[in-house]
DNA sequence: AGTGCGGCCTGTCCGC
DNA sequence: TGCGGACAGGCCGCAC
């Protein structure tokens, strides 16, 4: 389940093999994923010139000369950089491939990822016009989280889940940045101090920035591994844990479901 | 406009 | 040991 460090991970990994290089054509071979692949995808990025490998939430962007390839690695998928093309595996649903022979190959067991096409500024696009900030840029910041929650009396955690909110905060994180800030999943989102919700930021840019961190140092190299940053080793002090001690004081975790997602949390350590 | 939920998909795990 | 079913989860799109 890529959350957003994984998905930089991977941009970081691709962007060296891709950048200033020429497309020579993308072959498709299951275009079912959460939105069909485009049919005529194939005429609009031939002999294009990557110019960017850029990402917005969890959506990977490859600009060209032409247009943006939004892409976007759903609950399974994975990129790995191929030398040269080999027999593909299952689940290989597509090969972008380099005029310089380079392939850079996409794994989805469960296909929720997508690939699509657009000739209008990405951040134009549908899927990306109503994002929220990203989460290690200045923007998001104690003022901004707090205004942008005073509407809401969802609870905290599904609010900052909520990518019109901020972006790229997915469910193990949601849960480790609440214990971290010491919130409640529950709480009302509208009904939080200033000086807990700069905790809670601080605690959101500090689980991502430091998951990016030893993504940069767990992936040595991109080319002809299964392209899978994998999990990091981060210590999850709270997902994964129901029923297990509390990191900090003890008592068991307990687990709910909220919106239909596990949710983790210190009872005594999280108001 | 905010909120809640169905649906997409398949590998994994659990209970019988 | 085999098998069916629940579960996991990002996130759109729709109903309320």
């Amino acid at each position: 389940m890529p959350e957003l460090p994984e998905v930089e991970t991977t941009r970081r990994g691709i962007e060296p093999f891709l950048l200033h290089q020429t497309i020579q054509c993308i072959q498709v071979r299951e275009s079912r994923l959460r939105w069909p692949i485009p049919k005529d995808i194939n005429n609009k990025v031939k002999n294009t010139q990557v110019t960017a490998v850029t990402r917005r939430g969890k959506y990977l962007l490859l600009g060209t000369t032409k247009g943006h390839l939004i892409a976007h690695l759903g609950m399974s998928g994975s990129y790995r950089v191929l030398e040269k093309a080999i027999p593909p595996e299952k689940h290989d649903h597509f090969d972008l491939i380099l005029s310089n022979g380079t392939v850079l190959r996409y794994r989805d067991p469960r296909k929720f990822g997508a690939l699509l096409w657009t000739e209008e500024q990405p951040e134009s696009h549908k899927l990306l016009n109503h994002l929220g900030p990203e989460p290690l840029s200045d923007d998001f910041d104690t003022n901004y989280l707090y205004q942008a929650l005073q509407k809401r009396k969802a609870p905290i955690k599904v609010s900052i889940m909520d990518s019109k909110v901020v972006v790229g905060v997915g469910n193990i994180y949601a849960n480790e940045a609440l214990f971290s800030a010491g919130i409640h999943p529950k709480r009302a989102a509208n009904r939080i101090s200033k000086p807990r919700i700069e905790a809670l930021v601080a605690a959101i840019r500090a689980i991502l920035a430091s998951a990016i961190a030893q993504g940069g140092t767990t992936l040595r190299d991109f080319s002809g591994s299964d392209g899978n940053p994998g999990y990091f080793k981060q210590t999850l002090h709270v997902y994964g844990r129901a029923d297990l001690p509390c990191t900090q004081c003890s008592s068991p975790l307990k687990e709910i479901r909220m919106g239909n997602r596990s949710t983790v949390y210190c009872s005594e350590c999280q108001r």
